[in-house]
DNA sequence: ACAATAATTGACTAAAACAGTAGGTTATTA
DNA sequence: TAATAACCTACTGTTTTAGTCAATTATTGT
């Protein structure tokens, strides 16, 4: 898998929809707002989103995004994979050195490591979030996902 | 912190010393042929490894790099920060959203999962990969860092 | 019917990071 | 003194990131 600042503003606009939606769906426009997030890359993202059935949308007026699942249901792992799609498919391909019996043994440390983040990231729902930024939230909600906390990329 | 494969390359270059010092230290030109990593990269990324104490160099015929510390107190996450830098340094810098009392949510969520990555990257010890290295290696010591193993870049 | 709204699509772009090259300088040894 | 090998600086091509821009399609209220 693969995370990096497109994934946080996905988690990120998915929290944001989570958190506003009640009676009408929540536009792209209201999160681009709220998040400082731009319109025209949540519209990248919310493509994705859609696409792997993680939101629903309405068009016209009174139009906007739902969350399409229950939100115990959807894992910020799900959310990360669908916006940041895996070139994983080169699995040693072409490389000589790593084949079957001979595992590069650095191999094991990353796949390892992959398997432990999958883990966390699966292990976290929608709902989870919800209620974390709930309780603590008391009325302020709010969050920036850019140049919040440690920078980090990991490739596993 | 965060992780590449100039990580990957680092570790992978660490290991090949700490397999194959004895007498003498290890050159690059050696780690450049067994791990198909370009010599310059190399020279670069030990550039920084030296600087963090990690490794201690002899110039000169003969010379190269040796371990500067014992194996089981270098550990696999002290290799990525070292050759990584972070640039972590903006710390919510320059963004009103994310203050004291109103840290954005998402925040603790990475914040959440980079600890995770960092205990454990910081479990696991040079020695412990050479003992892996030796147990399974049976005398072929095959290992290559690119193209090995599923691809992943996380941020937290 | 019509205008406003809002999703949807596709192509294009500046800046950064990644991975690597090239060419030189300095210290040490045989 | 010649070979070795670390050390250093600058440059380069490619990919990814994080957008922008412009157009199209569907829906709603008037």
């Amino acid at each position: 898998m693969r995370l990096t600042t497109k994934g946080r503003f996905a988690v990120t606009a998915m929290l944001d929809i989570a958190l506003y939606e009640a009676d009408k769906p929540v536009t792209l426009a209201g999160i681009s707002e709220r998040q400082s997030i731009s319109l025209s890359y949540l519209e990248q993202l919310f493509s994705r989103l859609r696409k792997q059935g993680l939101v629903s949308s309405v068009r016209g007026p009174g139009g906007g995004y739902r969350i399409a699942k229950a939100h115990n249901e959807i894992s910020v792992s799900d959310i990360i994979t669908a916006v940041d799609e895996q070139i994983d498919a080169t699995q040693c391909g072409g490389n000589e050195n790593c084949h079957d019996e001979g595992r590069c043994m650095t191999h094991e440390l990353w796949a390892s490591l992959n398997n432990k983040i999958l883990d966390y990231l699966s292990g976290v729902s929608l709902a989870d979030m919800v209620d974390m930024q709930r309780k603590k939230g008391a009325g302020t909600v709010v969050f920036s996902p850019r140049k919040c906390g440690s920078e980090a990329t990991i490739a596993a």
